[in-house]
Formats: C-alpha cells, sequence, structure tokens
DNA sequence: CCGCGCGATTTGTGATCACACACCCGTCAT
DNA sequence: ATGACGGGTGTGTGATCACAAATCGCGCGG
C-alpha cells in the first residue's frame, strides 16, 4: 500500500542525541568549559557509546563543541577575537537573510513576529536566560525561513550555535529590563518595505549584544 | 623530559581518512553523485568501519557529502538554487576576508600570490582540471590567511567544499586559455591598497566561474 | 521484448570489548 | 609544608559482531 509514507518511523539513536545536544547547546543551556563524556551522554540518553560518539563529533564538526588534544570533547571557552569574528559572520549573513527576506514579508509574517516579539518581553519578566534566548532564535529564524535560502540559514544557524554558551553568560550577565529595541526597528522597516533600514536594524540587533561581551 | 612536545606522534585513525576524503572532495576528484560505502572507505585506507563512519559523517556535517534517508552518503549533486546560495556566501565571507587582509598584504605576500598564479598558468597549460582547482584555492587561501580571521576562513573552507565536487564540472566543461583575469585585479588592488577595489574583485572572481553553471 | 517480484548480497546501525593513554589523588621524600 | 612520583580509575579509540533494511540481479510471467 504504503500510504502514510513516513519516512522512518524510530528516528536513528544517533540523531536523538544530537538534536538534544544540539538545542541544549545553542540555547545555553550548557556552561562554557564544560565537559562531555561519551559514556556519560550515552547513559543519559539510554544508548551505547557508538551514537553519542557520532553525535558529538558532529557537534564538534559543527563548532559547537571543542575538541582538545586528547580526545576530550568540552563546550567551548570564546576568546574575543573570536566573539567578535562570530558577531561579524551574524552581520554579514543575517543582513543578507533580511535582505532576501524583505520582498516576501507579507502581514502574516510581521504578526507572527510581533507576537514572538511579546512573547520575549514575558521571558525577560520572569527573568528566564535560556527562554529568552529561545524565543530570540525564534524571531530571527521566523524572518529568516522567508529568505528561501536554506544554505545561508543553516550556516547562519552555524554561529548560534557556536556562540550559544557564550550568549548564555552574556544574557545573565545584562540585567535586562525592556524588550529588545532594534527587534522593533526590522519589524518597522518590514511594514515600510525599508531596505536599508532593515539592514541597519539586523546589523545592529546583532552586534549590540555582543559588545559588551568583548569589553 | 618532555622535549619535543610533539603533540600526538600518530594521527588517529579517523583523522587520516577525513583530511584525505577532504582534499578529495574539495578539490573534486570525486565526481557528484558518487556514492562511498562504510566497508570501502575502510578498506581503502586500511581500517575499520568506526573510523570510516566517523569520517564520513564529520564530512557530511561540514555538507561535504550528502546523506540519503536509508544511510547512504554520495557527493552532492548541487541544485542551481543551492549553486547561487553558495555563490552568495562565497562572496560575502571572501570580500570581507580579503578587506580584513588588505591593510596586513606587504610585498612578500603579493609575491607569492603572483607567483601561485604563474602556477595556475601552468596547470592551464596542461589541462590539469585538479591542479587548476587546488592553486585556485591556494591562491584564495594564502590571501585570506593573513586576514587573521579563522572562523571566517572555516567558514569560507566549508562553502569550499560543498562546491567542490561541482567545481570538478565546471571547470572540465569549460575550455579555459588564459590565467584568470580577477586574479590579476586582485593583486593590482593589493598592491594600490584599494579597498573598493579589492572588494570589486574578489566578488567578480568568485562570481565569475559560477554563474555559467546556474545557466 | 518488457515489467515485475522475489531472493541473495550488500550496507548502515548500534552494542560490546580490549587496549592504551590521560587524569586525579593520595603518598612519600625532601 | 611542598613538591614529585606512583597507581588506580576513568576515558577515548578502534575492531568485531549481530541484526535489520535496502539494494541489486536474476528469472518468471505477461
Amino acid at each position: 500500500m504504503l500510504l502514510n509514507p513516513r519516512p522512518d518511523p524510530s528516528p536513528a539513536a544517533h540523531d536523538r542525541v544530537y538534536r538534544g545536544l544540539r538545542t541544549r547547546v545553542m540555547h545555553g543551556e550548557i556552561a562554557p568549559g564544560q565537559a562531555l563524556t561519551l559514556r556519560g551522554i550515552g547513559r543519559e540518553f539510554g544508548v551505547s557509546m557508538t551514537p553519542a560518539r557520532e553525535a558529538l563529533r558532529r557537534l564538534v564538526a559543527e563548532g559547537a563543541l571543542t575538541l582538545s588534544s586528547s580526545g576530550r570533547v568540552s563546550t567551548p571557552e570564546l576568546s574575543d577575537d573570536r566573539i567578535e569574528e562570530l558577531a561579524a559572520l551574524r552581520a554579514l549573513l543575517e543582513v543578507e537573510l533580511a535582505s532576501r527576506a524583505l520582498p516576501r514579508a507579507h502581514i502574516a509574517l510581521i504578526d507572527r513576529l510581533t507576537a514572538i516579539n511579546a512573547g520575549i518581553a514575558d521571558e525577560i519578566a520572569r527573568q528566564d536566560a535560556v527562554g529568552y534566548i529561545r524565543r530570540n532564535l525564534e524571531f530571527h529564524r521566523t524572518l529568516y525561513l522567508r529568505a528561501q535560502a536554506p544554505a545561508i540559514l543553516a550556516m547562519a544557524e552555524t554561529v548560534w550555535l557556536q556562540l550559544g554558551p557564550t550568549m548564555r553568560a552574556l544574557y545573565g550577565r545584562l540585567r535586562r529590563q525592556d524588550p529588545p529595541h532594534f527587534h522593533r526597528l526590522i519589524i518597522a522597516a518590514l511594514k515600510a518595505g525599508d531596505e536599508p533600514g532593515l539592514r541597519l536594524a539586523v546589523r545592529s540587533d546583532v552586534t549590540q549584544g555582543l559588545r559588551m561581551l568583548t569589553g
């Protein structure tokens, strides 16, 4: 029959482990410098060392984790130079993505972005750093999905991944009171169809927070 | 004693396999769509399936290879849309790298670039597509190393990796006669310290070849 | 002559094991 | 008290195996 062409009823074990760890890293749930062991990860996810090793190596390949000379993996502690580079990459990639999304940004998208922005205000009110990061990335991803540029978006997500543990440290340090100002500028530029304004707003939003990390 | 702190006398097996396959893919020595098997790779490098699997998965994570739904890995056949995206990424990243390298580009670097350019002419004369790609990437990498931006360079190399198999198809199709024109423009802009000219020359060089792939 | 189905073979997945090395911590000599 | 040395534990690496699924090829029926 072959109705219901469900691609794979049981997702591969290494993929479950990978996804679980990936979102944890990207949302900043793991502190910089924390060590991860193969047997520990395996025990936590109920698998043997083999899938755990594959998941960890994949994350290392994407820059989400670092591999010490002796093979130990841990979440990275970024130098100031590296943070500056990653911020520059975010600016380059995300400005391009926003620019490509602009002609496709209809009112429904703008409404969703506004709703997510309200959610960010909630997370700020409850002082939830992980929730804040998750919603913030959701805001950006929702916009960039409209760009119809999966390769560029994947590269941007890789940068988020590398910044994940550090971002947690940032948002934990800074005591925010108000929702991000530049998100409102982004929405306004989208409504007005103002491309230069959009580029500037995205660049500012991306650069803003990371500047105080390198201080 | 611990003199000669050689970090690792015997590079790990999975790393040997990874490096071997990576340069092969980046230089376009593997045709698009070609399938790779774990046991085949293992036999070729004299290792078991375990390191071969790690190397392949790492390359998949970097986008150098694609993973079919059934777990088979093969070198990717890129769609026109994806090629356009990757070309745009090359333009974004490499213009930034060149711009950062410019203030650090002394005469010794320009001499080396000129020498590499001469080598490219040799490869063209002998109709060696793989050699041409290797030298061409060497030209760009030599310039970008001066940017002192390892994270951005790594991302650019990832893009090269994804384009590798396709580039081979490109340079095999086009019957080149003369060394790349835009390389001379890049060198001239470096000598003159002309940043806008350099940005334009790099963007043109990167975009030029890939335009005829999407035709 | 072509299309279909079935079986043999190949392939990826994940578990387990042996081994070598790194790391940690207590002990001992200075 | 402090330093180096030592062994025990933990950790990554790579080989091997059992299993399930996919793939390929052959032969049969149309």
